[in-house]
RNA sequence: CGCGGGAUGGAGCAGCGGCAGCUCGCGUGGCUCAUAACCACGAGGUCCCAGGUUCGAGUCCUGGUCCCGCAACCA
């Protein structure tokens, strides 16, 4: 069985931030899972780097739009190995391989692919269109100082409408599933009024940083048509084996802002190309910084890096996997954070491996003897993967940790040990042990280097104490 | 205007027809193996409002009120 997963491709227009980090970690924890199947498992991420926006900063800040994106994008990456993130590929819309792959599925597409007028309002300070919608009434009145131009422009097209009713029923039947229901039942809607078509190329003299379209000097390609198309350059699409091995995707992840691109614009093109559409549409919510939108102006950013220098890799993951809800928006605060940190993560399953481990140190000179096998049922952790419920999946999980505290706390091994009752309690110690090597293996995918680390402990039947303890809390103040 | 989601103890959430539940926080007690950790018990809710269906409604229906999201480029 094949796995293939892949995050939506971050725009390399601001520094990352949690926002990103949340996908990255979302994402892993597929890919995990599906290895730990035993699954042949590939993960894809990259950054996507063409357009107006990008080629705008690059200009402010005196450089080239390819000394811009390069700079950028290896920001990305470090995330991701900050993150411990388990990535098989890196795409960027620069690699020559997804630019000439791009023209091929242009030409693919061609037998939709129309000519036409685009008029619309444009504004000359932003150099962009703006939508009719959210133009501001006063600006089209010429005598306004910063007065929009009305403008024609010739563009190509993508028939979006055609496919309208081909997607409604892909997703109506569950052929493409979308997680969670209320995003289902949202791009269903948009898909009941109707879709438009798309423009999907500007001129090349209002825009050079783009894929110039085949056959036309004077076109380059609409960044967003351009950057969807990763999922399948980076399999080299049409003719490299991996893309008959890996396509279609079991899971794309994705942030609520881009469903419309990913479940109406995305199927369309892969409809166009006769190829099946992903098999399941996974969209996260937003993270809000102490209640409020993260925005550069209130000043609330917060750095995925600053929360892992200081904490740990495992203890962002586990935050950002457990406390933002995986179907909603959730909220960070350094607050909640150290609350999570400290209460579950050093109290109850750090804590848990401490004692276990000290005491069969302690009564049993670190000999465990027999570990019995586990016993807990994992299916409802299995299944809230698979339905990308992490949040749940860790719920699961700690209830586990609870249930082995409560455990030792009942049966009291340290009553035993002055009792001399050694059968009694190395059975009750091995119990414990295999109670945590069940927890570990079931927080692989979650949080890979504590798994292994509690792993490394028990598994050899005698203890080996890790140095230091996880999750330390002594000298955390500030 | 439209479409979608939500309103449940101090905070964050679950429950979606059958005695109101979980985590945090708060209070009391227990334990001593452990990272001043762990365990038990307790206080705290007219489940947004008003009607209705039903033997029975946070849970279904109708009508309100108030929040939030989406409507072509912010994960």
């Amino acid at each position: 069985m094949n796995y293939y997963v892949t995050t939506s491709i971050p725009y390399v227009n601001g520094e990352p931030h949690v926002g990103h980090a949340l996908e990255f970690v979302m994402a892993d924890v597929l890919a995990r899972a599906a290895r730990q199947r035993e699954e042949t498992t590939l993960f894809s991420t990259g950054t996507d780097e063409h357009g107006t926006k990008i080629a705008q900063k690059a200009e402010s800040l005196g450089l080239t739009p390819t000394q811009l994106v390069g700079k950028m994008s290896q920001e990305f990456r470090e995330l991701a190995h900050t993150l411990n993130i388990s990535n098989d590929r890196f795409i960027r819309t620069t690699d020559k391989g997804h630019e000439q792959r791009a023209q091929l599925i242009w030409k693919a597409l061609a037998h939709d692919i129309y000519k036409a007028k685009y008029t619309g309002w444009y504004d000359v300070k932003e150099e962009t269109f703006v939508p009719e919608a959210q133009a501001d009434p006063e600006r089209m009145k010429p005598d306004h100082p910063q007065a929009y131009q009305k403008l024609e422009e010739e563009n190509y097209f993508f028939p979006l409408s055609k496919y309208n009713d081909q997607i409604k029923e892909a997703i109506e039947s569950g052929a493409f599933q979308i997680v969670p229901e209320t995003r289902r039942n949202e791009i269903l809607s948009v898909l009941r009024e109707g879709l438009e078509d798309i423009s999907i190329s500007r001129p090349k003299e209002k825009l050079e940083w783009g894929i110039p379209v085949p056959g036309d000097k004077t076109q380059v390609m609409y960044v967003w048509f351009e950057a969807l198309m990763n999922y399948i350059t980076v399999l080299g699409y049409p003719e490299h084996q991996d893309f008959k091995d890996y396509w279609p995707a079991n899971t794309q992840v994705i942030g609520k802002d881009i469903i419309r691109f990913h479940a109406a614009i995305w199927p369309a093109i892969l409809f166009s190309l006769n190829i099946p559409l992903p098999k399941q549409l996974y969209v996260h919510g937003h993270i809000t910084l102490d209640g409020k939108k993260m925005s550069k102006s209130i000043g609330n950013v917060v750095s995925p890096k600053e929360i892992v220098d200081k904490y740990g890799v495992d203890a962002f993951r586990y935050y950002f996997l457990r406390h933002i809800p995986s179907y909603n928006d959730g909220d960070f605060s350094w607050d909640a954070f150290e609350s999570s940190y400290n209460n579950e993560l050093a109290n109850e399953l750090g804590n848990a491996v401490q004692r276990t481990a000290v005491m069969i140190t302690k009564y049993q000179n670190g000999i465990i003897g027999d570990i019995p096998p586990a016993k807990h049922d994992k299916a409802p952790i299995e299944e809230a993967i698979v339905q990308c419920r992490f949040d749940r999946a860790l719920d699961e999980i700690w209830d586990q940790v609870r249930g082995l505290n409560q455990y030792i706390d009942e049966e009291k091994p340290w009553s035993i040990a002055k009792e001399g009752d050694s059968d009694h309690l190395r059975e009750v110690l091995a119990y414990q042990a295999s109670c945590l090597l069940e927890i570990a293996d079931l927080l692989v995918p979650f949080l890979p280097d504590t798994a292994a680390k509690i792993k490394a402990v028990f598994e050899e039947g005698i203890v080996r104490p890790i140095e230091g303890t996880l999750f330390p809390k002594s000298d955390r103040e500030e």
